[in-house]
DNA sequence: ATCGATGCAAAGTTTTTGCAATGCT
DNA sequence: AGCATTGCAAAAACTTTGCATCGAT
């Protein structure tokens, strides 16, 4: 059980690799994983390059899903994404919400639009309580 | 009235050039303009450099706003920001659609978590009605 | 005449690719 | 053994910066 995330990196015809146990601790230790905040993370033993590739083949075997935050990219364990993302623009925080809050927006889009939304991969800006009377 | 966006420009201390008219009226003409798509549109003459400089002035002006797309930075006029974005994951198509599919989420955000979302700025990912089907 | 804006060249960042060596299966 | 994966080096893509010159005000 602990390790279906190693079959079901198999099953799809990807092996299982030290370096890739080590990223996806990463991954799951990490709140927003940036590629280079994995490669600090694990050790600096771990080529940028397979970092990039192998966070690509754990996308493609639906392990980790990614969002386009304000700068740069972030990884998530995949069972982890049940949230979406406040980034505010002025302090530069991130805070992670329920996926509830978008319900009637992706209904919306499915029965208006035909379009299948993934909430998971949202990314709102906006401002902070803090950020907006600052102004 | 025609030309507003320059008293804009010049009532925040930015002088107004040729090249800055050029790259407004880029903006205006693309759809989802970005820097190197202006770049080609203005034909060639005007350096990436003052390209970059000039939409972080539009910007802070308030004339243009971007968004992430998928693959870089989108602008647009400020007064046609009306809308949000539909990614399809599997085509890569962009499509625009009206900003009230967002209004109750952003009621909430406000509401219920102090955040005053910025729902122009909004990218969704998913999938489109044929890219849905097709798996 | 000022002082911001431009072009050019160079550098910084982030991500991708080629390839020989390595190691999972 | 076979072939995916890795590390290293190089390249590609994107964005920023320094500086001398130019030009809007």
């Amino acid at each position: 059980m602990a390790q279906t995330w190693a079959e079901e990196l198999r099953s799809r015809g990807f092996r299982v690799t030290p370096q890739r146990r080590l990223i996806l601790d990463a991954v799951r230790d990490l709140d927003h994983a940036t590629p280079d905040a994995i490669r600090e993370h694990t050790g600096q033993g771990i080529d940028l390059s397979t970092i990039y590739r192998t966070l690509d083949a754990l996308e493609r075997s639906g392990l980790v899903t990614h969002t386009h935050l304000g700068q740069g990219t972030a990884y998530h364990l995949a069972e982890h994404a049940d949230h979406l993302h406040l980034v505010c623009r002025g302090c530069g925080a991130v805070s992670d919400i329920p996926l509830s809050v978008a319900s009637s927006m992706v209904a919306e889009l499915r029965d208006s639009h035909a379009f299948d939304a993934d909430a998971r991969h949202l990314t709102v800006f906006g401002r902070c309580r803090e950020c907006s009377t600052d102004q």
